[in-house]
DNA sequence: ATTATCTATAGATCTATAGATAATGC
DNA sequence: ATTATCTATAGATCTATAGATAATGC
């Protein structure tokens, strides 16, 4: 019953990947600790040995879920001809809408992390909302640095409303003009 | 124990108005049927006489919050000088951030919405997207309706990402960024 | 000997239903 | 007689804990 100090490792860290999955895709209140530890490949039992409490694995699973996610699109831009289009059509395209248990925790989840009473879970949030400002940041040409800030700010905050609302509505079309009209305002030349 | 049918009526109507609150603050699986009874003043027993699931509840409370949201919105922006200005410092203001129970549904419980298995509640936020979106297209002054049609669209999706940022971030001066930027992005003259 | 994981369970929820009760409204 | 609301409860969760088990690692 008890494993390698290593393969203790590797389980919890795939408790924490499979909980970044599930809350995203049924949010916290939504998927039971047992089913978590289910998709891992344990028994429910088990979890206590690695985490404090439901509270410690969802601060976890979200600051997993928001590094892992800025670092992809930190390799996605890097590689790329016009980085902040690409970037801005990645990040609305429909394969990110239909799939978002891969996808932006501030979208799946910020409001429910925004209501909880966990400050270090809303540290850990901001930390990472700094993280893609800095990025975003990065990939304008805005002249003035206070501009290029005020750009990112209001650019993340239209990508992940944008992504919400293109979720929420029911119809494809009006879904595909949420992202369609949020990129060409992200993207337009000023 | 048997009230008239008016009565009935009222505390049916107190039923799903404190149930539109109770859900934007703690969410749809933050909350029982019990408590949301309990804060109409009523039973918990008494629940499906009047409603046929929790599902049920969850569409009409959404529907009475959304629409009454919009109605102040249109009410707010009737009287004001600079309507479009009114509008988005009223929604990007510091008191609708800091009380989600009276707040935007779309922010409170957008994500949460969007995932549920309900076409029918999918089709209530849709609709309402529609008003919000006729509504602000109607503070825009672009010169084509294409162009005032898909900038409603790009600013609402500032304005629900913004007030969903400024309020899963910790630091009061981050969020107060977040809040002044997009304000700043909606209302720049183009 | 230590410990990662397992089975089993306590205690507190939650949705939904059953049946009693008492006031309305024909 | 009808019915809005009440009390009580069934059955299914959920978080967290207790104690057993068996493999690791000194």
């Amino acid at each position: 019953m008890k494993v390698s100090r290593e393969q203790a490792e590797r389980n919890r860290r795939e408790v924490v990947h499979s909980a970044a999955r599930l809350f995203r895709e049924r949010g916290f209140d939504g998927i039971g600790l047992g089913e978590v530890m289910r998709a891992a490949g344990l028994t429910h039992g088990g979890f206590y040995k690695q985490f404090a409490s439901k509270e410690d694995l969802v601060r976890e699973a979200m600051s997993c879920a928001l590094e892992r996610g800025r670092m992809k699109w930190n390799e996605r831009v890097a590689g790329a001809d016009d980085p902040l289009a690409s970037f801005v059509h990645g990040y609305l395209s429909p394969e990110h809408r239909d799939h978002p248990a891969e996808g932006c925790s501030f979208v799946a989840l910020g409001a429910e992390a925004a209501r909880r009473d966990d400050e270090a879970l809303r540290q850990v949030f901001e930390t990472e909302a700094r993280g893609y400002l800095d990025l975003l940041e990065g990939l304008l040409d805005d002249a003035s640095s206070p501009a290029r800030r005020d750009r990112a700010l209001a650019s993340l905050s239209t990508l992940v409303g944008a992504l919400l609302m293109s979720r929420v509505v029911r119809d494809p079309e009006l879904s595909a003009d949420f992202l369609r009209a949020a990129a060409a305002f992200v993207l337009q030349p000023r």
